[in-house]
DNA sequence: CGCAAAACTGTGAATTATTCACAACAAATG
DNA sequence: CATTTGTTGTGAATAATTCACAGTTTTGCG
């Protein structure tokens, strides 16, 4: 595949769907005819489909994630893409990672180096993902009843399957914070998950875009203190970075 | 929704792929026109996506697991799609039932009612699909490894967690079959998993199209004693279906 | 190094599909 | 029963896609 192919691919995977004059312009050193043809090459290897006037990726367990919550979620779609591209160099070679469920995290399972990793995850459509897209990284699924909302697993029996697991880092999401509160969530399944895996896993990377910031949801599972290292977007607010490096958290 | 539009979108769903002129000739008791606005109409809802000349269904996890196999899955899709409209019509509410991986469960889990239902299932895309698209059952997945081949979980404690379930029905697949090695399939954990759930279920219902009769396949995990009733398409042949019924097996 | 073959790219015309506006019709409402 | 509302079909206008061809670049091989 070439060079442009792969961009062209890569441009449609992030933006999920996309016109043949959006294309055009963003790659305007090749014409549309070119562009036209590479989204035929790349629609038979399956990795789009052409639609009416464009191309669409081909959503494997992606879309299923961002399909449901829909517009909020695609909105900040580049926020998270940016903390995902952030999150993914702090992956290492044959560590045992957690992933946690959400869109920021399936983004970073996209991100992710194809590499000799072990991912535990609660998020079946993750880890679809990941087993798909990559050849590399082993995926173990932790089992249990299946959310309908959240897409991911919780359980009376999630929180022994995590004592037989050694987890060294835990990337995690969460959906709201405030100084008072802490990292908050709006169900309390994901909330007791959420305190196991961090209370067990050696080093714990919590990623959250700036929009998330300052909302309070339900359920609070960890605090400052909990967390090592913190990744958000260019758009949070100094002030708060400030606050959690003055905490001795380290802000990315 | 009008009853012409769940018409298209249940032939789009079990076609996956149609152009406008095939939905013109199959529904033409309408003009083209309807037939189009009916596919934007649809596609609003996410149903499906609408390509170049037609439409396509929405994949969800469906296309997760026949988008690998490719062509081969979806060749023998209406053997599927008769087999799996038979297995939903013996599925009874309030039941805990077992549903294998493989692409004629896939099916199955589309075409299961809308109501009370415990499913385990060791297939995360199926366990998804039934999640994302029915609002009643609940779904239990099982936790291990994920198998890239198959999309489906194997590990060391997959056994002991059936242990705490228990199992009323299960709807199993097989890759192959013949007289001398009773049913069988390709890899060894699948193998391990099945004989484990057969061996606690209280019904077992095998499913399996004509064109996997008196194939053989590396693994067997049943005989003809195990299962209860086998469900296949009319393709097959009548000394197969003579021959499980003289062995006391309910054939339809 | 140089030539021939193959593959890739851009252009514009021909084809095809989609949208739009409008009229006819049916169903619902008061 | 008239009016409104919604649905459907028709054909013209618009837009997108394909096709064929020619120019260009790349590749393979003597």
């Amino acid at each position: 595949m070439k060079e442009r192919q792969e961009a062209i691919k890569r441009y449609i995977e992030r933006k999920s769907d996309v016109t043949l004059s959006e294309l055009a312009k963003e790659f305007s050193d090749w014409s549309e005819m070119t562009i036209r043809r590479d989204l035929e090459f790349l629609e038979q290897r399956r990795f789009l489909i052409r639609t009416k006037r464009g191309a669409r990726i081909m959503p494997t367990s992606y879309e299923v994630s961002v399909g449901m919550y829909g517009e909020r979620e695609k909105r900040n779609c580049d926020l998270k893409q940016e903390i995902a591209a952030k999150a993914a160099a702090l992956v290492e070679t044959d560590i045992s990672m957690y992933l946690d469920a959400g869109s920021t995290a399936m983004m970073l399972a996209r991100e992710l180096p194809d590499r000799n990793l072990i991912i535990t995850t609660s998020a079946p459509n993750i880890g679809i993902e990941i087993v798909l897209k990559k050849k590399n990284p082993t995926v173990i699924l932790l089992g249990g009843t299946l959310q309908r909302k959240t897409i991911s697993i919780s359980g009376l029996n999630v929180l022994d399957q995590l004592k037989t697991l050694n987890i060294d880092t835990a990337f995690m999401c969460a959906s709201g914070y405030t100084e008072a509160t802490g990292f908050s969530v709006g169900g309390q399944h994901e909330c007791v998950l959420k305190r196991a895996v961090i209370a067990s896993a050696r080093r714990v990377i919590m990623m959250m875009d700036s929009s998330k910031l300052n909302s309070i949801l339900p359920f609070t599972f960890a605090q400052l203190s909990d967390i090592d290292t913190f990744i958000t977007d260019s758009k949070a607010p100094e002030s708060i970075k400030a606050a959690f490096r003055a905490a001795g958290v380290h802000v990315i």
